[in-house]
DNA sequence: GCGCTTAGTGGTAACGTTTCCACAAAAATT
DNA sequence: AATTTTTGTGGAAACGTTACCACTAAGCGC
């Protein structure tokens, strides 16, 4: 019923193999090209991508997971892979994990079955523990989150730099007592709990370091159980955006003023976070820098399969806002 | 190399036919159903998607064409798509189209050229009058935007009484002159202004509605603009959630209070327009559902192909926040 | 004018599945 | 006991492409 390659071969007065070479590379006399073209208009032939890909082993597609696109850093992330994608002839596939290593298992068996081109990564620490075992037999990019050893390629942010930014742009302002909130799942909440803590000690501080689940919710309650407590800290260090509304939400439901009765420092600059008053200051990431490099990344290793594995570290930009403005001097 | 159904069956010790048919439905005896999972996990064989894709004529694939995956109306939309294609065992293909009909289009051979088992699309007005002519070899679900007669299943917001809840809202609260942000490329600005001029007209009031392109920045330059005027209005009615970061920034940059200067209501019920200081007046919009009604209709079309043309519209809810507070008497 | 390359074309065998058909054996019905 | 139905299995033909090979005709260097 729908029409193939043979019927606009017929309707061209030509072979199949012509047709085939017509449309993508190969020679073709300029004739017989437009013969070619002209069949296809006149026949509505649309080439059948999975006919193409089974044969020629070439999907072209390219799987990314991530924790969830909600996440407006995975938002800004997926968008950029998509586009890079897209420029180079290829498809995306999006898996959303939550954080769960079972779906991040399902997943990454999917990804074998539709025997995609390469893959964007951004796993759990569980999974990442486990990811050497199973060899996969297309080349991974890890995003946001980084391996042990320089195992897989992988652009993130320096994580512990930019913690250490805040911490320093805290401290500056006269904010001792600075405790921090970070996601329990990635490697990246550890990293920058690291960064955190360091830059503490560097400073003669105690740091506190609580680990919360990834979602603003479980933010928000973490939140507000500290805040809650007489001794609370003066200013908060939150691992990203998702927590940030979560920390600002408590803050207001608490009846807490920023940056008088608790100051807040973040990760990712969203819109919104220079509008809530008196604006939030956080280290902005280089979204778009992420995703296109990753799959820079992917085609390089596609390139070269064998080369020595990459590790592209981007800095973060701290952008400064009144949720830390200095503390009155004592 | 990679280890295919032949693999499996020498393995097994049954015909290929077999081991297809105990991987998938089919009578088999238990005894070699087990024989075959076994020769499976000992050779990690993987099915060819692409195979079995084109052999069956069945992809399992859903295409999802949106303006913009950053837009959190279609984040959260993209994201219920996923969840309940995923569950059904499908697979979803996002493209991203900028609001620009050539995108559109492009992306509809692609999804032609994927064979597509269905197809959930937000169209601009533009290929929307251009969309009854090409007929498309898979049902479609049109999400957020409609076309003129009831050609396709839909699924989206009552836009003429949102905006009316919300211009009734703002009378209600003493507001009389209102103007209204609108998005130019789709039916839902259309709709949406409709709605908010009918229920001005409704209650005597002058309304006036301007278009702008479908990004935060034009919407901010359209409000600076707008704000700057004299005789400017007293509150301002947003088409939706990127406009509206666009807008609060613009009243900010002019130094115009909320709601003093400048009162606000607008759409999507974003976590951040609880925080923004007055807190935003906007319209939730049931963006679960209407992703997952999105897919019910999918796949109901798929059962049923000739059965009458749905179109599912779906009630948003006021949620009234400070930035509507009522004007102080005169 | 002779070999030698090259451009252009057609025939056909894959790619890895599913599905149809045939058939035997077992089970159910008469 | 004879028939019919069901269950389980294998063989082989698709699905719609691309890629390999063979071949002709034309161009080129000498």
């Amino acid at each position: 019923m729908t029409v193939n390659i043979k019927d606009v071969a017929r309707v061209a007065g030509v072979s199949v193999s012509t047709v085939s070479r017509a449309l993508g590379e190969g020679p073709v006399s300029a004739e017989v090209r437009e013969q070619v073209q002209a069949a296809v208009r006149a026949t509505g032939y649309k080439p059948n991508l999975s006919a193409r890909r089974l044969r020629s082993q070439r999907t072209q597609t390219i799987g990314l997971i991530v924790a969830d696109i909600r996440n407006p850093f995975f938002t800004a992330v997926g968008r950029a892979v998509e586009d890079a994608a897209y420029r180079a002839g290829m498809r995306v596939i999006l898996c959303n994990t939550d954080e769960d290593p079972a779906r991040e298992a399902l997943y990454l068996t999917l990804m074998q079955e539709e025997r995609v081109t390469g893959l964007i990564f951004a796993p759990t620490r569980a999974t990442l523990d486990r990811l050497q075992a199973d060899a996969l037999d297309f080349p991974m990019v890890l995003i946001d989150r980084a391996g042990p050893g320089g195992q897989f390629d992988t652009v993130l942010l320096d994580n512990r730099e930019a913690s250490a930014t805040l911490v320093d742009h805290l401290v500056s302002r006269g904010y001792t007592r600075i405790g921090g909130l970070f996601g329990a799942t990635s490697t990246t909440g550890v990293e920058r709990r690291d960064g955190y803590l360091a830059a503490m000690a560097a400073r003669g501080l105690a740091g506190e370091a609580r680990f919360v689940p990834p979602s603003a919710e479980a933010a928000e309650n973490a939140a507000a159980a500290w805040l809650r407590q007489p001794d609370r800290p003066q200013a908060l260090l939150v691992s990203n955006g998702l927590f940030l509304t979560g920390v600002v939400k408590a803050a207001r439901t608490l009846g807490l003023r920023i940056p008088q009765d608790i100051a807040v420092a973040g990760f990712d600059n969203e819109p919104w976070t220079e509008l809530v008053e008196p604006g939030l200051t956080v280290i902005e990431q280089p979204v778009e820098t992420i995703g296109r490099e990753a799959m820079t990344l992917l085609f390089q290793r596609l390139r070269t399969p064998d080369a020595p594995t990459r590790k592209v570290v981007l800095s973060g930009r701290c952008v400064a806002r009144g949720s830390t403005a200095a503390l009155p001097r004592t």
